[in-house]
DNA sequence: AGGTAGTGTGGGAGCGCTCCCATCAGTGAT
DNA sequence: ATCACTGATGGGAGCGCTCCCACACTACCT
């Protein structure tokens, strides 16, 4: 009684109570408009709503939480360590997709770091102790432990970049092979023969599905895949530039470079001018991804576009099925899905 | 399974009160030791500590936020109209420096988006319903009405970047004054003597501040400023080629040029370019905020650097701070703090 | 000895919700 | 008129914590 005097009048946020006495009813009852159950009058809807108005009530999360056993909150879980991730343009798209797709629902975003080891212990806890109803995943390296210790945990989750061909959780991913097929097309198209490839860490699948499509492109065009024009950089402006000396080494008669991403060809580019080729007069040059690099390139760089901000939201779409999914006390639908999304060759000057 | 299963009664997280009964103590003793409280004797903190590793406990979050009417979270909040900032290095040094003062206390971060309006609808009766401690507060228009109304609701907040000299919320920033002037000074140590400069969008406090330290730098160096080389652009590559063309027409002869962004440099450089001048020889071009543009123009572009993940962790100490003076009844300390970070010039060659 | 401060400690009383069961009309069938 | 439903509603019983008051005890004074 004396207790809540204090804020409960100078704090004033309204509850349920108040809103129930305020519209003539129960508690029960305003609880169930709050949360669109069905079964309520339309008169006795109308008189509720009416009263969450006037009193400008608004839901109190935690006692939700509390009461429910369900945080309403989803975290976004990034390896920090890569530096180059973070500052790529990746990162803000997707995070402007979850944001956009997230708006319309009553999620809340939280973002975990989980570089340092006391970061992915602080994960784990946050986790075990269940403060998310799900979880996005995004640039995992293929031995992270957690994917394993969210299945044990029956935590829903969704990973942005498969880790393999079997990649047991819910994953999207953009279609890095049709996209690496595409660039090599375009430089057919462009009458380009000895076409070089810079493929990115070969454990990365995403940099395999890439060589794959880059492979079958040539195949398929009736040319055969010299494997002396295939050099694997490792996504760094550096390993760009390391893969190129090498390729223009073997293969001093190259016409066209397809590098697994911007970065890298931005290496490649530099080796290519100072060995004297000109682009794209004598080498074509292609890249992958269409950063602001790829834009600001001299000259500027043709690049394969991937829907990042929709793959976002296609990841909240998938998470949040998945989440609902799960409330029903037995998990029924548990087979995994996998959305692909389309990729678009930006031409530009470079090829 | 072990004695502490996963799963033992249903759902089966150990509570404060289990921790009670395994170390035979009463309920507001373990939450003394949870909670650091000096009030405990060695030997029953000691049975505590003991009991809460044994079982695993980990508090829940939504118990304690009902009952101490603090969340522990903190928002960040990004105004995302902007697309320019979210994909500018500067969000994410920011969020790196926020994530690793964060990752030392129990705070958690979330992020909301407040772009379109339904967004700032909903940022608005989040914040009414006091769902996080604290609000961190990046490039704000100066006629925003978020700070209004995180004063009103007293909620404490920091800005990063200031909306005037007379700011009334916590706020960290840059120092564009002396950034400007060691960019002025750079140049007229490299001979330059007929400089312009092309500012940003007139009405943003930290735009102000370099134009400040343009002129100051150029007074101090005994010249005076011809107010025919300060053209305004707008923090877009478009501004910086128009404010370049107006520039040139003006003063044909002017031998140097800092702007007050490295996108808006970008835009002059193009101008420049197309009209003859060879970068550095006929004229030397400066940038700021050395982002991965200038790194990547051609020639490489000389830059200010801010120290932007530094300005994170500053937020987030003084944001703590200020919600730690807030927990006691009655806020004491009402003055603000305004931290200032010191800036670097990253000489590269085109100056 | 009685009094007066401390220290630790236990546990009641909520915090504001959701869940669920009991209740109460209203309806149609018997 | 009685019974069995059904849909709508009220409200008790928690969810797992923090707060705070009451209660030992143990010194240390008069």
């Amino acid at each position: 009684m004396a207790s809540h005097g204090a804020r409960g009048r100078s704090g004033g946020r309204p509850t349920l109570e108040e809103v129930a006495a305020r519209a003539g009813v129960g508690r029960g009852t305003v609880s169930r408009v709050i949360n669109g159950s069905p079964r309520v009058s339309d008169a006795t809807r109308a008189a509720v709503e009416a009263a969450v108005a006037e009193l400008g009530y608004v839901p109190n999360t935690a006692a939700r939480a509390l009461a429910a056993n369900r945080t309403d909150a989803i975290a976004l879980v990034v390896p920090e360590p890569e530096t180059r991730f973070f500052a790529e343009p990746y990162f803000s798209d997707m995070l402007r997709g979850v944001g956009s797709q997230l708006s319309d629902t009553e999620m809340q975003l939280l973002l975990i770091f989980a570089g340092s080891d006391r970061e992915r212990q602080r994960l784990a806890q946050y986790l075990a102790a269940h403060r998310v109803d799900g979880v996005l995943l995004v640039s995992v390296h293929a031995d992270d432990p957690l994917p394993d210790l969210l299945a044990q945990l029956e935590i829903p989750a969704v990973i942005s970049g498969p880790r393999s061909a079997g990649e047991t959780l819910t994953s999207v991913d953009s279609d890095n092979y049709g996209g690496a097929r595409s660039a090599v097309e375009h430089l057919l198209s462009r009458g380009r023969t000895r076409i070089a490839h810079i493929t990115g860490h070969p454990d990365v699948y995403g940099a395999q599905r890439r060589l794959d499509g880059y492979r079958d492109a040539l195949r398929d065009a009736g040319r055969g895949v010299d494997e002396l024009l295939v050099e694997p950089g490792d996504f760094t402006e550096e390993g760009g530039r390391r893969a190129m000396t090498v390729l223009l080494d073997r293969r001093p008669d190259l016409d066209a470079v397809f590098a697994g991403s911007d970065v890298m060809a931005a290496g490649a580019r530099q080796v290519l001018r100072e060995a004297g080729r000109r682009i794209p007069d004598d080498v074509a040059l292609v890249g992958y991804d269409d950063s602001a690099i790829a834009r600001h390139m001299d000259p500027p760089l043709t690049s394969v576009r991937q829907p990042i901000e929709e793959m976002g939201r296609a990841m909240i779409d998938l998470l949040l099925a998945e989440i609902a999914d799960r409330r029903p006390p037995v998990s029924r639908g548990l087979e995994r899905r996998h959305a692909v999304l389309p990729t678009e060759l930006v031409a530009r000057t470079s090829s």
